[in-house]
DNA sequence: TGCTAAAATGGTAGCACTGTCATTTTTTCT
DNA sequence: AGAAAAAATGACAGTGCTACCATTTTAGCA
């Protein structure tokens, strides 16, 4: 049997005591303990503290912390009273364990380097935050395996809902996801099989949209300058939509560089650009994976006085803030990301059945085509 | 007593179980149970449940699950076998309840919408993963209030330790961390008094040294164009450093551009530089509360063939990948995001003394001064 | 005023684990 | 082979709270 009052706790966590200015005799036994009424110095305050300091039951307290059930005035005054007066903190891991429901909402992404993904968060976030859920998140760095474990320890806390990005899981994966009993959002993208909400646009129809406008636009010597298409699967179906297009009207790419650096994307495109241009003459239009590659060309282009679009048409993709604010604004396609996390949160918490909600994109023709 | 086996689940959040291509019948009552022994259809795996198939004890199962205590061989297999045919997934409420030590930690940020955060979020997650912890955060979007409210319910969660953006908090928000006996860690700024930890640079001294900088360019005609710097704590003490410095060599601002938008801080820096012209000539420099204006200001500059830096040198904070990447590099002071969160991290998990960390920072002499 | 319905309240069994301890089994050493 | 030490194991209380139920108190009404 554990002896009450006298806990161990994590030993690199919890805080010591900082001695205040006062010297802490070291090499000295403790002081005989007071008798066996050792008053738990600063144990946690649980419910039934406040049950006691407040004279009523501790079932009653709970009612009151979570207003629910029925709670007279008087009761509820001295509950709240004797919370604060003991600077009380719920505890929801019981809370969670008795109740069998949480109020955490796990989340996956594949990273948060791009501005891309916070905003999509902070739409998931203000629904979740006024309906009182916590956010638990984990980062996938476009890592399947890792993906897979995040889901499992996101799992582990029993989360009220979940929510990743993408359609593409391990098969291990998706089942857990199939089988953990809530409700999961899959967000970005609507290309492919869902395994219950999903919450996004086509990739493959966006791809699709910036050919068509480029074509429109009289550009035939089209190159491609984009980053690992086999980690960022939505990169890929963009390009995907964007060469059947092109293969619909006879043409082909004049050629496509992919620049392996993941982290500096628009560093990708500057250098992605350079090289393209240095071995291919002719290009009048460069379709970039995303806008952080674009803007990296276009900064190329400013800074080597290639006259966009006249030299040289550029198309985007993401519809970034930034886009809207160089020089010349850059074509590209914007997506509506705040509100797709709305949406998804949204669903998420409000239990209809499962569907796929198409948040669409709109082609923005910025100066840059 | 409840009956177990029969339990509610949040009606929202758990899944119906989408009818497989099988009619469901509607109007018709529940088929009389098959006598006593309903197979609890899809009841939740427990550790108990692996215990039984694996015919051991439920300790031997927790002990093989965390690694912890000897198990046999033989036992240590037919766990893991059984716990794989089960699909098990442990519930870490229970397990965080009964041992008293969770493996959350809190993580309260003012934004996730400027990648400074991120990034350092990035560097706080790289450490907390390796170390088996998941992050819960909590965004306060500049706001103390919100910031004390999701304190609260952050530790409510019973985490392992929290990370909390800058030193300024309301009292109770402060009162609550400290008596929360867990590991506090003060991301960003040093400038003040911290709690436990505090992982940070200097803003005061970036202001100084910026001011310094472009002083000793002999620059003398400075404006200022920055964001709302009582929501903005810390670049407010950017100001305040850099001010300081004027004052010492008996100068003051030309004229000082405060824009409310914290949207779009690319655009504040464009709307405010372009403001700030129409209304003072003769300004030589610029210096913005961060990056993400002086892009906006460049970006301005740009357009209206302002040359930089012979007409006008620009200035920032933060040292974002994307400044070196402008046809001219901005010159601006970078900070080490990362390398911060990690430390940040590490320190919070290591369990050493109090302390307060400066990580620095490098003046990056662009081609904007 | 008495009687019923509704409101308020407290007791207590879980929730799914972990930590401790007692017990059993295996190994090691004379 | 027998004793002692070490390893392996299971039983079970405890973790802080909530759901349920039984009971008490109050309100409503004829």
């Amino acid at each position: 049997m554990r002896k009450p009052g006298q806990k161990k706790g994590s030993a690199a966590l919890s805080r010591p005591r900082a001695p205040k200015g006062e010297k802490v005799p070291v090499a000295e036994a403790d002081p005989a303990p007071p008798s066996q009424v050792a008053p738990a110095a600063n144990k946690v305050v649980t419910i039934t503290d406040v049950a006691q300091r407040a004279g009523v039951g501790e079932s009653t307290v709970s009612r009151v912390l979570r207003n629910k059930g029925s709670v007279s005035q008087s009761a509820r005054h001295k509950i709240l009273k004797a919370a604060a007066d003991l600077n009380y903190v719920p505890n929801r891991i019981a809370g969670t364990l008795a109740s069998m429901s949480s109020r955490l909402i796990g989340i996956v992404v594949p990273s948060v380097g791009n501005t891309v993904v916070p905003e999509v968060l902070a739409g998931v976030n203000t629904v979740l935050e006024a309906a009182g859920f916590q956010p638990v998140i984990g980062v996938s760095n476009y890592d399947s395996l890792r993906e897979e474990a995040l889901i499992e320890s996101i799992l582990s806390w029993r989360p009220a809902g979940i929510l990743v990005a993408g359609l593409e899981h391990t098969d291990r994966a998706r089942a857990m996801l199939k089988g953990c009993g809530v409700r999961v959002v899959e967000l970005l993208d609507i290309d492919g099989e869902g395994i219950d909400i999903v919450v996004g646009s086509s990739h493959r129809m966006a791809g699709r949209k910036s050919a068509e406008h480029l074509l429109a636009h009289n550009y035939r010597n089209i190159g491609y300058v984009g980053h690992d298409v086999r980690v960022d699967i939505r990169a890929g179906k963009r390009l995907e939509g964007f060469r059947a297009v092109m293969h619909e009207n006879g043409l082909n790419f004049v050629d496509e560089e992919f620049h392996p650096s993941m982290a500096s994307s628009v560093e990708a495109g500057r250098i992605g650009l350079a090289r393209l241009l240095k071995r291919q003459s002719g290009l009048d239009a460069i379709y970039f994976s995303n806008d952080d590659l674009a803007l990296g060309g276009y900064f190329h282009c400013l800074e080597h006085d290639i006259s966009v679009p006249r030299d040289l048409a550029l198309f985007g993709y993401n519809g970034l803030e930034i886009t809207r604010l160089t020089p010349q604004p850059l074509s590209t396609i914007r997506t509506p990301r705040i509100a797709m996390g709305k949406v998804g949160a949204n669903l998420l918490l409000s239990g209809g059945p499962s569907t796929v909600v198409d948040v669409g994109f709109e082609l923005v023709v910025g100066a840059t085509t």
